[in-house]
DNA sequence: CTATACGCCTAGGAATTCTAGGTGTCAAGG
DNA sequence: CCTTGACACCTAGAATTCCTAGGCGTATAG
């Protein structure tokens, strides 16, 4: 039924945003370009996920924005991470690690 | 906040019971101490938790289970993979893998 | 006889993502 | 000129999943 979508695991796409805004401030539409584009065309973030998180993210004082304009002249909002925000980056990829191995030793437990 | 506990990521839990019971027959009770040991007590299955999704599972025909008396002589559930159930099994852990490295793409991009 | 482990269950809340809509601008092609 | 598509933002509500917090009953150990 929904096995073909690469949909987003829920509890991921805080952590891949944070990711991708920690390589230098970039706005919202880009950051779905950039996660699509990296992931080779794995994740396919939908509008509808992409912007409600970023405004859960700058609520929690993760992610700082201003309106500029892009290179083709088009006003957007940028986003930045802030010193919270690094910390909860680092602290979710950790958990992460963790999380991932601890999958793989039940996936990969012989017998 | 709750940054401490160790949350089993939403989508994640029907992956890894599937992978419990296709170790052998199983009851439920048994199956969330068995994840709890095998991820060496990274995962903490809640009983709200698992039954619903036990019943979840059996209702897509994944598991079939019947009541039969345990080691100590207590009637338990005791659940085993069907067929389409194992095919599930296998199309998760392939996602997983593909998921999971597409992942580490993002988490791993220099710069 | 009382607390703990075993073994099952449910209702409701919280959180996250998706579907499906909407707005407006600009550039390219017919 | 005019329509289509990409760009760039937004929201409401549905669907799903997991957790909290209860509940039931039996057996065993202290």
């Amino acid at each position: 039924m929904t096995e073909n979508k690469a949909a987003i695991l829920k509890g991921t796409l805080d952590m891949l945003i944070l990711r991708v805004v920690a390589l230098g401030p970039i706005h919202g539409y880009a950051i779905s370009q950039r996660i699509q584009q990296i992931s080779k065309d794995y994740f396919q973030l939908q509008q509808g996920s992409l912007y409600p998180a970023l405004h859960r993210l700058e609520n929690r004082g993760w992610l700082a924005a201003d309106w500029r304009a892009t290179e083709t002249g088009r006003d957007a909002k940028f986003y930045k991470l802030t010193a919270k925000g690094r910390k909860q980056l680092e602290a979710e990829m950790e958990n992460w690690e963790r999380m991932s191995q601890a999958v793989a030793l039940i996936l990969r437990t012989a017998q």
